[in-house]
DNA sequence: ATGAAAGCGCTAACAT
DNA sequence: ATGTTAGCGCTTTCAT
């Protein structure tokens, strides 16, 4: 006799009328186990199940296609294993770079990351927030903007843990993690500063960390310390054409300007058009340095000397933090941002160090 | 006195020790409703309430921070409001501002979208998918591979409809979104025909859709039309150093190209490096275009005349494909791509219509 | 217009 | 080592 349309045990529907997926009661039916051998088998614990009997239980499961429903479990357990992460400006590379991270970071804690752009619109961020929490999220990851968790009580009331995770410092009660942004202009600066610039502009983000924002406060610093008056600062968005404009405003403010200090890879890109549209030739004429090391910077021209954020570490941090017991005064991960040479700074080729690039182009000649 | 610090009645618990969320129990007993009505107000149906017992009903809800637990919810209705998208590249600019369309198509939909990275590795694929359909996801979107559907029973038996978003041609039995990228091809390829160029080069990527891509197909069929002989071809993967290695090897086997077709972006980013490197200079000795027009493409140097794919009619199908009945023999939505003239492919300044950019600098003239 | 209650699929405490 | 079962929070049918 002809085979039911339901006897293929795998795709056992036609494109309609598909019958409901198999439960953990129909697999133990099949296996002729209870449901709970079922659970323990699935979960690896928390009973211990003969090997011959647990060998059944998988047969089982495989021949019904059998796929453990993660709602009634999250219902069961009250966890998802899933981390929310709020990102307020998701067309900036650094921010989408650290998104690849942190989604790996929390892929190695056997979590799942649902992201959600806010676009620094603060009735979006709420409603996104209140969805999340709704969604019993297991912790919570907000990103380039200085949530205040004052403004979400029902984050608060249900004890979920949320990290500030592009932080340049400590906030009282919060969990944060960041790099250390004045350190790293100071480092861009005194880079310049042994290049020989003199006169070193700022181009900074409006409404950023703290007042003045940390790269403000490093680039100062490092021009007091080398005994260099402060260069003209022009605050513009954090976005290329904010560096576009920043640049723009530069030149013409200032024509002795020698070098500038872009707070972002992206103001760095948008102050490097400006420059080309205007013949002024980097680093010739004027240095550029910014800071964040996205891929970008290593591809724009000239490649833009960086101090890189490390990414990888900033990511596990942020999530490792999410796992800590509260602790009231709050918790601050800093790290140090690294220098990375490339040319538009006034290194020349032979105090560069090998990049992939460089590698290709050897490979390359090797094979010809 | 001092208020206890859990005087607050939005955030009821310390730090520790907080107390369990409130129910639709809980909200009901305070409101002296039965369970069901404060479903009814939540749902805003599917039965009618009094407008006074909404109101009461809303301000228990309001009193105990009551947030409806959506995995319950999910578990009852069998619908999570949930997306999956698997990325295979999502490093790439182009994937992660489609990845931003997305998010923002999802959300009109009423819904959230779960972002999973496979970077191009199958079993890293296979065991996010599981993972996806045992979240219950009512849709799975796959950027940037052509994932066969054979290879998860699990999503199959589940019913799960599936979208190839970056799918340049119809699939049969899939739905598929994608731009003509044969056609945009073509587009710049004719655009570069007459500014003059005869010998045109191709950088394109391995393993892409169909064979040849329709990168090339478009390639060569414009060349052919303008009774040109086909330039040189140069395989290399779809990124950056991809295009700074085809950008060397084409340079130094035909030095006569005139221009070079980028398929991607960033393929064209790492061309542009290659070319400045050697000191060729873009456009004057080699004029260079490229297929996708993500942000990087305008404010590289020279800014990259491109074809742009509509990435928001792209995400907007892709999320609509999703709710649509299915259809055996599958559903294909193309888009035609855009040509933007900027000034890597001969264009001079009164061709190029205004940007972004140009606006900026005449506001800043302005206010000069 | 509202209430009572079954049941979604799973986990784990408590049986045996 | 395995079975039984209560109950997680919600939706919705069936009463009233």
């Amino acid at each position: 006799m002809p085979a039911a349309p339901d006897a293929d045990p795998v795709s056992p529907a036609g494109a309609s009328g598909r019958r409901p997926a198999a439960t953990r009661a129909d697999v133990a039916r099949l296996a002729g186990v209870s449901t709970a051998v079922v659970s323990y088998v699935v979960n690896d614990g928390p009973r211990p199940v003969a090997a011959a009997t647990a060998a059944r239980v998988r047969e089982a499961m495989d021949l019904l296609g059998y796929v453990p429903n993660a709602s009634a479990r999250a219902l069961r357990r009250g966890t998802t294993e899933l981390l929310g992460l709020v990102v307020a400006d998701p067309l900036n590379p650094y921010f989408t770079e650290y998104t690849a991270e942190l989604v790996k970071a929390a892929d190695r804690a056997g979590k799942r990351l649902l992201v959600v752009d806010s676009y620094h619109d603060e009735r979006i961020e709420s409603a996104l927030v209140d969805d999340l929490v709704s969604r019993q999220v297991d912790g919570l990851l907000f990103a380039g903007s200085l949530t205040r968790l004052d403004r979400y009580p029902a984050l608060r009331a249900a004890g979920i843990p949320s990290v500030l995770i592009d932080c340049p410092g400590p906030v009282p009660g919060r969990r944060t993690v960041g790099t250390d942004a004045a350190g790293a202009a100071e480092l861009l600066v005194d880079h310049l500063v042994e290049h020989g610039r003199r006169r070193i502009g700022l181009v900074v983000g409006e409404g950023g960390f703290g007042d003045p924002d940390p790269r403000e406060q490093g680039w100062r610093r490092a021009l007091r310390a080398a005994g260099l008056p402060d260069g003209p600062i022009v605050r513009v968005p954090w976005n290329a054409e904010g560096g576009y404009a920043g640049g723009s405003a530069l030149l013409a403010s200032d024509p002795d300007v020698d070098a500038v200090f872009a707070s972002n890879d992206q103001q760095g890109i948008g102050l490097l058009r400006a420059l080309h549209e205007r013949g002024v030739c980097v680093p010739e004429d004027v240095a550029v340095v910014s800071f964040d090391g996205t891929r970008e910077s290593e591809f724009c021209w000239p490649p833009l000397t960086v101090a890189r954020q490390p990414l990888q570490r900033l990511a596990r941090a942020a999530i490792e933090l999410l796992g800590e017991p509260e602790r009231g005064r709050g918790t601050h991960r800093r790290f140090a941002a690294e220098l990375v040479r490339r040319s538009s700074c006034g290194c020349t080729p032979d105090q560069i160090p090998a990049t992939r690039v460089d590698v290709i182009t050897r490979a390359h000649r090797r094979s010809a």
